[in-house]
DNA sequence: GTAACTGCAAAATATTTGCATCCTT
DNA sequence: AAGGATGCAAATATTTTGCAGTTAC
């Protein structure tokens, strides 16, 4: 069965706050279901407009930075000045971020990918700068609006 | 001679601004001074600062907007929501942007640069997604700091 | 019970808009 | 002279901070 039930994902949101030595708080459990449940990254509007009138602002603001704090979600630049956030996956711990996938913009729907399974190439650098992390955005059109 | 004069770079700017069309007025040119005198990007912020108490905020959104309008300067994302401005390349036109290069963040004096030398791999994407554009944002240590 | 989390109020910051005036062409 | 650009004031929007009350453990 690919559809899980609102117990399973429940629950899979208690243990990862739990992982992470979070405490297990309503607002905490929605917005990481808001994560799971759609394939994108969320903008810190997208999930105030998700999430329905049920949180106050601040605690949106305060719940995204502990997770990207905690290494549960990451960041990605877009050139909209609008920050979004996306679920890092397993390797990622705090202060230690693993995303070595590119992003992926749709320029239609405006949704935001993680693309797991692209790789980059190694980039070569001019000498005497050193890289410590890529970043790679790519704008399109995406699967479903293609 | 590599330095140029005060009077070249008042030319350039001109010239610059003329071919898109733009009227030369003072907070253009200083504006475009300011890109010209250092290699990397400037944020708003960095404009308001290093142009002094010299023009009203609002003059340097309108000026930065026009600029990305005719394609001057473009965007360059980074992940702590302050978009970055630098200097198109002549290949650049109005809502045609070609800058193909990659961007260097540097950890230590913050600055940004565009690597116009540095190219990057074509990248495959999964089925059915297609690319219009690709952003790649290196950070690291630069030249200088290293 | 205690530490951590939330919500409210308010401050600080950032961005946009309207309009009268001034400047470039 | 005419259109565009600027500066000021003010309206919006965004983000941060302090604190008191509540909740998770």
């Amino acid at each position: 069965m690919s559809e899980k039930t609102a117990i399973q994902i429940d629950n899979q949101v208690g243990e990862l706050l739990k992982k992470n030595s979070l405490s297990v708080t309503g607002s905490r459990k929605k917005i990481l279901q808001l994560f799971l449940e759609q394939p994108g990254a969320l903008a810190h509007g997208d999930i105030e407009r998700k999430a329905g009138e049920k949180f106050d602002r601040v605690t949106v603001y305060r719940t995204l930075q502990t997770f990207v704090d905690k290494g549960i979600v990451h960041t990605i630049p877009t050139a909209d000045n609008s920050i979004r956030y996306a679920l890092c996956k397993d390797e990622c711990s705090e202060g230690h971020h693993h995303d070595h996938h590119i992003h992926f913009v749709c320029s239609n729907c405006n949704n935001t990918y993680c693309l797991d399974d692209v790789v980059t190439a190694e980039i070569k650098l001019p000498k005497g700068y050193s890289a410590e992390h890529v970043e790679v955005v790519v704008e399109g059109v995406c699967k479903n609006c293609n």
